[in-house]
DNA sequence: AGCACGCCGACT
DNA sequence: GTCGGCGTGCTC
């Protein structure tokens, strides 16, 4: 027998199956998906995954060393295939996000393990003890106890025991020596859900509105059949309690569930919300859980344990057996596509798993992606809208400030005279205020006014931010540090200038501004430890600080009911960006962080601050529209030729010299054009915009196409030819539809 | 990727 | 002569 073998290995030229014989005696054992050892190359040893058997081979084939373990199934291999050639990267990269977490450490070391502990077990049966401490041959008192606690336990964790006894190591040690008892070791599972005292609950009414949701993705959960649904629905009209009572219908059916939600958003309230429904079954996957951990809730999956898996993106991979429902929460969030190797997008590839499997997939947001919308309306997915908050609290109201009529009278702050007062106001009501300024740092550019130099990071093209608490300048992409400048490197003046404003530039201004209110920051500079995200949250929350200042990382997860006033600094950073999706991002994210004001009885008030108050997503946002604000970016998107009427490809050249990945660049364009067959546009290849970063020097082709199977064709032939007999050390990166241009 | 082979210049 | 620089090609 004949295994053909993908190699572990991330090499471009090893992307191939290479055929093994199956030794006589691993043939009843050997299986598709299992991980195997085999000699490579000329003295080496490499590990693989078994993808296909078969008779024989047309290669003078060595033999199969051994076979490590058996974690993946047909379905994966097939998956991991299917994924190398849709997202052209190799198919060891897309196996190794289906494998246990921590086993495709090269470090043996590192790898996660079962954590064991020392269990005891009774060795004599109970009344050959009993009558042994009635004829007095025991009568050491802390023996007796432990024999006691052993009689009402098969199995006692060995620490329990000698606390149940109130007995020691040695006690336990010298029962075992003479034979009474047995210390074994066994596996352990660490709980990251442990500790947590979850009251239960149950299922709650549905509207009306919710019911005919519920009813039709039930129904095709019942009949094991494939559909595609969107819930579009606003903050708080009950789109969760649809989710649990969809996956409760799967539990019932003896069915499984994975519901994917951004990694930031898996915070332990929402953790709660499903331990409260359905108690232990539930198992998380998050990036945030230790190695030991993460590796603990795939085995429970794996084993079946679990029936509902709430995690990040990769979750998808998971070992799960009977799933009846994917369910991808806020599916407008961009983390739902990897931004490294292989760049797959979750959301896509849970489709394809939900009708390989006769699942329905449920999407759901409050402002979903204009893609997954325009689907919605063409009928291609079931769409769902609820319109009613379940409780009837009212949407804040929101004032768009001209920040150029500001500077026009004077006003060189960046909080506008409106803003001033309503934090004031709000300060003086004892009410709570989060200010969204999604950049970090003091300045983010620094420039010499007598010659115009600017600090920029020595190992990217980047300017450097300064940041006043560390008192250094630092390289937002490879973490360059370095001390800030008070003479200009080049010509020596004095009149150094920092330009451009970030978080921490913004909570002094508010700190000398209002000196004796209570303000917390919350960025990636302040968010490090495991829980600090939700620390710093807590925190504003009960200690009732008066003003939140914070990133992105404000919007999610938490629901604040003192905050009445959100304020906008700067509505328009996200729309200088060069992508096609800027408004699309800005609508979103302003309307997430507007949605943050006042949701319980008082009305809350959002400050939109910006150089483009005619905008139509930062108006939207003003209206909380999103209807609206489609019906115009879909008209722009048609006219402009973007998704979903095309995809855009970028091709990344990334390498360490600058000329080879300038050659390398037009050599793939020219080649590309010649098998395009005109199916794709091609823009010429340019340095990107950030032309350089960790040194690493970058050019770019963008494309414009219906990403079809014949694309994908014509890209792998394209790469192919590319590579063949090519010294050059620079590497292609496709991804398509990115969420970064740069 | 990792490793051997081989072609060429440099040097004891 | 022969040591070692790295470009080239192969791994079932």
């Amino acid at each position: 027998m004949v295994a053909e073998i993908i190699i572990n290995s991330n090499a471009k030229d090893l992307n191939k199956q290479f055929d093994y014989f199956v030794p006589a005696e691993l043939e009843n054992q050997i299986k598709i998906g299992n991980r195997v050892f085999v000699p490579f190359g000329k003295n080496g040893v490499k590990e693989g995954y078994v993808v296909c058997l078969k008779e024989k081979s047309t290669f003078a084939t060595k033999n199969i060393l051994r076979i490590e373990d058996n974690f993946l199934s047909d379905f994966n291999i097939n998956l991991a295939k299917l994924m190398a050639r849709r997202y052209f990267c190799n198919v060891s990269d897309c196996i190794k996000l289906m494998l246990p977490p921590g086993s495709s450490s090269k470090n043996i070391s590192s790898r996660a393990k079962a954590k064991m502990a020392d269990f005891v077990y009774l060795n004599k049966n109970k009344n050959e003890i009993n009558s042994e401490i009635e004829n007095g041959t025991i009568k050491n008192p802390k023996q007796i106890r432990v024999l006691n606690v052993l009689f009402q336990n098969d199995e006692i964790y060995i620490l329990d025991l000698e606390r149940l006894a109130d007995s020691t190591r040695a006690t336990v040690k010298g029962l075992e020596k003479k034979g009474y008892i047995e210390i074994r070791q066994k596996a352990i599972e660490r709980n990251p859900l442990i500790n947590k005292e979850v009251k239960r609950d149950t299922a709650l009414k549905f509207t009306d509105e919710q019911q005919k949701v519920y009813d039709s993705i039930s129904k095709d959960i019942e009949n094991n059949v494939h559909s595609q649904n969107l819930i579009y629905g606003i903050t708080g009209s009950g789109k969760t309690e649809i989710y649990l009572q969809l996956i409760d219908a799967c539990l019932k059916q003896g069915k499984t569930a994975i519901m994917l939600v951004p990694e930031i958003s898996l915070t332990p309230q929402m953790i709660n919300r499903f331990l409260a429904r359905f108690g232990d079954v539930v198992a998380v996957l998050h990036s945030k859980l230790m190695l030991g951990e993460r590796y603990d809730q795939w085995q429970k999956i794996s084993e079946g344990k679990s029936k509902i898996l709430i995690g990040a993106r990769s979750a998808i991979f998971a070992p799960i057996k009977d799933l009846g429902i994917i369910i991808i929460d806020e599916e407008h969030d961009s983390s739902y596509k990897s931004e490294s190797t292989p760049r797959y997008s979750a959301k896509d590839l849970a489709k394809y798993i939900c009708a390989q499997n006769n699942i329905p997939l449920v999407l759901g947001s409050a402002t979903p992606d204009v893609k997954t919308f325009y689907d919605a309306k063409s009928g291609k997915i079931n769409l769902f809208t609820l319109t009613k908050r379940a409780n009837e609290s009212s949407l804040p109201k929101a004032t768009i400030v001209d920040l150029r009529k500001e500077l026009a009278i004077g006003n060189k702050s960046m909080i506008s005279g409106l803003l001033k007062s309503k934090i004031e106001e709000n300060i003086k009501n004892k009410k709570q205020t989060i200010l969204f300024l999604n950049r970090r740092g003091y300045s983010s550019f620094i420039m010499c006014r007598e010659c115009g130099f600017t600090a920029k990071c020595k190992n990217c093209n980047i300017s450097l931010t300064y940041h006043i608490g560390e008192n250094k300048l630092k390289c937002h992409y490879c973490g360059f540090e370095t001390k800030p400048l008070k003479t200009c490197p080049v010509c020596k003046s004095e009149k150094i200038k920092y330009f451009g404003i970030g978080t921490e530039k913004l909570e002094n201004e508010i700190k000398s501004m209002f000196p004796e209110v209570a303000t917390i920051r919350m960025d990636i500079d302040t968010v490090t430890k495991k829980n600090s995200h939700e620390e710093i949250l807590e925190k504003f929350k009960k200690d009732n600080i008066d003003i939140l200042i914070g990133t992105q990382m404000v919007v999610k997860g938490h629901h604040f009911p003192n905050v009445t006033l959100v304020g906008i600094i700067a509505a328009d950073s996200s729309l200088g960006i060069e992508d096609y999706r800027a408004s699309e991002r800005t609508f979103q994210i302003l309307t997430q962080v507007a949605g943050r004001a006042g949701r319980e009885e008082t009305a809350g008030e959002v400050i939109i601050q910006t150089y483009n108050p005619d905008n139509f997503s930062i108006e939207c946002a003003k209206e909380q529209n999103y209807d609206m604000f489609y019906d115009a970016e879909i008209m722009l998107r048609k006219t402009l030729k973007y998704p979903p009427f095309c995809d855009i490809l970028l091709f990344n050249i990334i390498g360490n010299n600058e000329v080879e990945v300038k050659k390398l660049a037009e050599k793939f364009y020219r080649i590309l054009t010649r098998n395009s067959l005109e199916k794709m546009l091609l823009l010429k290849p340019l340095p990107s915009p950030i032309s350089k970063i960790k040194n690493k020097y970058r050019w770019r082709i963008l494309a414009k196409c219906k990403f079809s199977n014949s694309v994908i064709d014509i890209i792998n032939k394209s790469l192919k030819e590319c590579y063949a007999n090519s010294n050059n050390k620079s590497s292609i990166i496709v991804d398509v539809n990115p969420n970064n241009m740069i």
